[in-house]
RNA sequence: GGAGAGAUGGCCGAGUGGUCGAAGGCGCUCCCCUGCUAAGGGAGUAUAGGCUCAAAAGGCUUAUCGAGGGUUCGAAUCCCUCUCUCUCCGCCA
């Protein structure tokens, strides 16, 4: 959520940020319902100003065993009149922060301003890619023919982007996540954490996800207890339902856990990391990577989350980064790394990069991770704060990155370690994860 | 699933219709005293808004005692609904 000072100053300069990422900011609308919010406010608080001063003297009066009736007249035709002027103070209210939940974080002056994918700038190039002296087969060929990848009993089970991993493979999945989480814990800092699976609205509203992205994450109904009674006036528009989302990412728990909270100083900077499933509904993608497991309803991933005085928080984005790009480095995946251009970047980010992973089958560098500052953007949507140097309350700054997709790793390990009768090298590093084993083989 | 108790400021905790944004304590900040230390004395110390002001300071004002609704001129306090926490029983990994 953008700061609402910062609108009514300079509602300009912010259309024009908002528009480098492709966002039409509905300026007109805006300064409208400001207009309205400011009148019906005024005229609000003067009423219940006025309703106090009355009580008081009411109250006043009783206590010098007055005779309180003439008093009471006075105030009587408030009543009905303060209710309806409250009612639709908090309907403009509702309107405007509908308003601003819609609105996407600004680009930090670091980011390049582009049109799509083309516009986002390489950073920097880890590794070469090897070069194969037979042909390359791409990872479902490869799990398939190891017999450890059996993608049409996933979909049996479950439906399309589904997967089902068997013995080695299933091993080395688990083994990337342990490793993965043993790096950050024990050579970066990160303090580990299990976390819950599914979250409330308003954990999904502080990091972003809702209201905007609905429909990429899968909702599970609470079961009530309740008869018939669909017609309860608890409905309204702005409340949010009590249903449950599966995550999409741990960064939704893991950012959401200093929701509401104040915290210490000396508490900063906060550095968390969680390996959880992801649940992702993936619509409006209907058409993209369809072959294989590097686009899941449900996939796992290692996560890693900053909570970090606003000085310091892109320092924090290129730590992070480091972070993550450590373990491709430790196993050997070559990659590279983008600076996202603006209407590349997610809702919640001022800055982004991506870590892209050479996959050989595709000749391509793929996604793998990938790490944003997003300022004070999602803990001002969640009114996460700490307490500054001066003892006032101040928002904090919130990263995220995963280190790393611990799917699209096992992919660009078969890809890229793959041998010419069909196996895979384990890369050294995950050998003790798997008791000893060099290498998958048919 | 059954029975009961509770939710108040950074923390603990008092408060059953008015002068309560809230006693008291702890913590924290500043000042004083004490030739060190310890102790003592005094003052201050919630959050988010709105209006005013060129801005800062200041002033005026609104809301907030788990959440939402209701009663009332007036609600932390009374009523209803919900959420969460704790204790006991049952069930369960």
């Amino acid at each position: 959520m953008l700061d609402i000072q910062l609108l009514r100053s300079d509602a300009g300069h912010v259309a024009r940020l908002l528009a480098t990422r492709g966002y039409v900011f509905p300026e007109a609308e805006f300064s409208a319902l400001e207009v309205e919010r400011k009148r019906l406010q005024t005229s609000t608080q003067e009423m219940q100003a006025r309703r106090n001063a009355a009580s008081k003297q009411i109250g006043n009066a009783k206590a010098r065993g007055e005779n309180v009736s003439p008093l009471l007249q006075e105030v009587a035709s408030l009543g009905d009149e303060l209710k309806e002027a409250e009612a639709r103070l908090d309907r403009v209210q509702d309107a405007l922060q509908h308003l601003l939940l819609q609105i996407p974080n600004l680009p930090h002056s670091g980011v390049p301003v582009g049109s799509g994918e083309v516009d986002n700038r390489e950073v920097r190039r880890w590794g070469t890619p090897r070069s194969f002296d037979f042909e390359v087969k791409d990872h479902v060929s490869i799990g398939e023919g190891l017999g450890l990848l059996d993608l049409q009993a996933a979909a049996k089970l479950s439906g399309s982007r589904f997967s089902l991993m068997k013995g080695g493979l299933a091993r080395l999945h688990r083994a990337l996540a342990q490793f993965m989480l043993d790096i950050h814990t024990r050579e970066h800092g990160y303090e580990e954490a299990y976390v819950p699976y599914l979250a409330n609205a308003e954990s999904l509203r502080g990091t972003g996800q809702l209201p905007k992205f609905k429909e990429d994450l899968f909702e599970v109904p609470r079961k009530r207890n309740e008869p018939e009674t669909s017609l309860s006036g608890n409905s309204e528009p702005g409340s949010d339902n009590d249903n449950l989302y599966l995550i999409p990412t741990g960064e939704v728990p893991l950012t959401n856990i200093v929701q509401d909270e104040i915290v210490g100083l000396e508490s900063l900077p906060i550095r968390l990391t969680a390996h959880t499933p992801c649940f992702r509904s993936e619509a409006g993608s209907y058409g993209r990577d369809t072959r294989g497991i590097i686009r899941q309803h449900q996939f796992e991933k290692v996560e890693l989350v900053h909570i970090v005085h606003p000085s310091n928080s892109y320092d924090a984005l290129e730590e992070l980064t480091g972070h993550a790009e450590k373990i491709l480095q430790k196993l050997g995946l070559p990659y590279r790394v983008m600076l996202l251009c603006t209407t590349d970047m997610g809702f919640a980010a001022a800055k982004t990069y991506d870590i892209e992973v050479w996959l050989p089958a595709q000749g391509a560098y793929r996604e793998i991770s990938s790490c944003s500052n997003c300022e004070a953007f999602q803990a001002r949507r969640m009114r996460a704060r700490f307490r500054n140097e001066k003892g006032k309350p101040e928002l904090l700054h919130t990263l995220n990155g995963s280190g790393l997709a611990v799917g699209r790793t096992l992919v660009a390990i078969l890809e890229n370690f793959q041998n010419a009768d069909g196996g895979v090298s384990i890369p050294e590093v995950l050998q003790p994860y798997m008791g000893g084993l060099r290498q998958l083989k048919a």
